[in-house]
DNA sequence: CACGCATACTCGTATAGACGAGTGGGCAAG
DNA sequence: CTTGCCCACTCGTCTATACGAGTATGCGTG
């Protein structure tokens, strides 16, 4: 066990920058140049209080900045950690490519399975509802629709929650309105119902999530949502599904190829 | 003016939910609402004290919440606010099609003025540089670059920081070294030196920013960046430029468009 | 009228103390 | 040896107080 001294330094009492952020910035840089690691423990609030003199509410301060940047979380009962970046999944943009549904389970199992992570979908809700005004303008003025919500794991952990819509005209009455769409998805029987799918539109954002994501996906502070927001059309260019899917930042990373046309 | 308990309900006492959250929760509720819209500022601390019951530490801890959330940000001397959301840039994914760049301005000018808002780029720095691991890899290992930085800003407000990559042997000596790499940008310098454009590949990422980067781009605290890194190839498949963008994720909308295939 | 200052209000920082609750190790009883 | 309890250590919540610093307003002086 390294002493505190020798891994932290002192204050610089003439410095108009607030103690909690010295303290803040002291262990930011600990922490970027290795000294304390992923998953690591982070020295206590005691042990902090008593290294740099000063209350305890001070370096309560600095560990929620670091908290808020997303860098360390704390275990009740146990310490504040350095935060452990979790394997990322790469979207990449031909992951709907007609080829990739041939085959009969979905993307994500048989991609997370050649990861060699455990994946699950749960939480599976399927029902008709009304269509809020954004889903509906997206879809075309329809009034109700199919809603699929499922949740996404890997390893246990929520990585993603979606909803897909789709207009009741084209699904009710189909597998599409079935828990289990069948071999290759939505899409491959959206193609069997004579919807040949044409393009995609994807919208995407990041923001903090709210409470309910917080919860949904067990977000620790500090971890951005990205919010994705897909259009299936058909060759009629009539839009037949749209997708909104929530993501833990921190498990992923998007991938697109542009043609420079 | 409304009073405030008519605004803002009381405390469940019986609740083992933390007076901060509780209070927090309502804070939300009440904005969600529309009961304090965009830009309106909500009741003081004292206020707060004073409605609730409660000591100021706490009422504070409330805000702390609402703004890792991203919903309100506080301003020294006069108050806390709603967040008003800002106008958003919407990046369409043929943003970098061959027709935009025949014009003379850049795309930013061009599609900011349209939009009406005041662009302006600034803090442009053009030097050669060794490459990091990571653009090295991603230019096909070369050691040292030539790298163009620069800021985006709308109406005075920071809204991007970029730096483009490019290997020496295509960039030095040429007008892309100048600050002002002339009319349609380095892409119309590039196909010009003989390097027809292919397609691009783009990266992206969401997560909190780093201190320097809430500085450079000016940000409130729970607001995270969009990190994107893309990668333009020319027609015999080399890497030509890497380019490396942190935007204010408030401020941006990402479109693309995926064929079926 | 114009300027400058006092003042009241805002949030920012920091201290000191108290109690609660989750975790894990050690020790004593069975 | 196993079980169960106690205790020490951890972070979580909350109070009460103090002073500092930025902002806006109004009033009095020139």
């Amino acid at each position: 066990m390294t002493s505190l001294p020798s891994l932290l330094g002192g204050l610089d009492p003439t410095s108009d920058r607030a103690v909690f952020r010295q303290i803040a910035d002291q262990l930011r840089e600990a922490i970027d140049r290795g000294r304390f690691t992923e998953g690591e423990k982070l020295p206590s609030e005691a042990e902090l209080v008593e290294h740099y003199g000063v209350s305890r509410m001070t370096v309560r301060n600095s560990f929620s900045v670091l908290q808020g940047e997303g860098l360390v979380h704390a275990e009740h009962g146990k310490g504040v950690f350095v935060r452990p970046r979790p394997p990322v999944r790469r979207l990449a943009s031909d992951r709907f490519a007609r080829r990739h549904r041939e085959q009969g389970k979905s993307a994500f199992i048989v991609e997370a399975d050649a990861a060699g992570s455990h994946p699950k979908v749960d939480s599976l809700e399927v029902k008709e509802e009304k269509a809020t005004q954004d889903i509906s303008a997206r879809l075309g003025s329809v009034r109700r629709v199919l809603a699929r919500r499922r949740r996404y794991l890997l390893d246990g952990r929520p990585v993603e929650f979606a909803t897909s819509y789709l207009p009741l005209d084209i699904a009710r009455g189909t597998q599409i309105a079935e828990p289990n769409p069948g071999p290759g998805g939505i899409y491959a029987r959206l193609e069997e119902l004579g919807h040949r799918l044409d393009h995609f539109e994807e919208e995407i954002r990041a923001r903090m999530p709210s409470p309910s994501e917080v919860k949904t996906l067990h977000l620790a502070s500090g971890v951005p949502v990205i919010h994705l927001i897909r259009t299936a059309y058909d060759t009629e260019k009539r839009p037949v599904e749209v997708c909104d899917t929530v993501m833990a930042a921190d498990a992923y990373v998007l991938s697109y190829q542009l043609p420079a046309t």
